[in-house]
DNA sequence: ACTATACTTGCAACTCAGTTGATTTTCGAG
DNA sequence: CTCGAAAATCAACTGAGTTGCAAGTATAGT
């Protein structure tokens, strides 16, 4: 996904140290092109140095807060997480319901859809997400 | 919302016994015009009779697994459940970040999405959810 | 360097929506 | 009435995510 950003800087610019697990957090989830679970990214930084689960979750929560990485509520209890850096905007996401995995699809115009959205009247939208759910390529040819 | 729908009737085409606890289901989700939480479903039914959680619970995975209900992954931990009748087709959602309410959309053409969103090839889509985030009329007055 | 301070991580215990399995109750056909 | 299936209940569990606090680590000021 966006090995465009340099994620020393990016931290330096939020006022945070680029402490290890930081760092680890932001390149999985730069080198992989679909959303994560918090779980995926714990584990997956498991397999190179010794880490604790909350601190991976206060980092994730962090970043969200901060708006360098979107929380995705796509299913039931299991969050997924992805960049939002500048090369990495806003999308819509695909999500097989055999293997669970989350694509990310690419951005379609939003602000049109927006208008039309609003529902009822003096309500104020912020945001968009659009989830499309269906059975992925691989999961196709399995079956 | 659907005051249209013959729940007993529903139900006995599903095969399934027209129970209290069924029915007020029905009803609640019948009656409101947005979604709600299971714990809510839960509250409103106590406070006519006694029903454990776990009934509730199980009442609507069943309608969920049929059709007759629409389970929605809106936020994080909990679901939002909603009629699937013939008169409550599928459509976009508003929740407010404020009050965390969500409100049913009207429902837009979702045919013409669809193509555009398929992604990777080879991929099937059976399915597209729309969910707009902002602030509802109601918590902007307050502000 | 040296300490004070703030920032970061770790640990253990907790929360809470939702689930499981085994048991009891209720209902409807015969 | 009564027997078997469907439905509801109970208690105990699951597991992702949280909380509070203690311990460790980096940074600024002297």
């Amino acid at each position: 996904m966006s090995d465009h950003c340099n994620f020393p800087q990016w931290l330096a610019r939020q006022g945070l140290r680029a402490t290890p697990v930081r760092l680890a957090v932001l390149e999985i989830l730069g080198e992989t092109p679909r959303a994560l679970r918090a779980q995926e990214i714990l584990e997956i930084i498991r397999a190179r140095r010794r880490v604790n689960k909350v601190t991976v979750y206060r980092i994730l929560e962090d970043f969200t807060n901060r708006g360098m990485v979107r929380k995705l509520a796509l299913e039931g209890r299991v969050s997924h997480f992805e960049l939002a850096c500048e090369h990495h905007p806003p999308h819509p996401h695909f999500q097989c319901h055999a293997c669970r995995e989350v694509q990310c699809l690419e951005p379609i115009a939003l602000n049109q859809m927006w208008t039309e959205l609003q529902g009822p009247v003096g309500n104020r939208a912020d945001h968009i997400d659009i989830k499309v759910e269906g059975l992925c390529h691989k999961c196709r040819d399995i079956s």
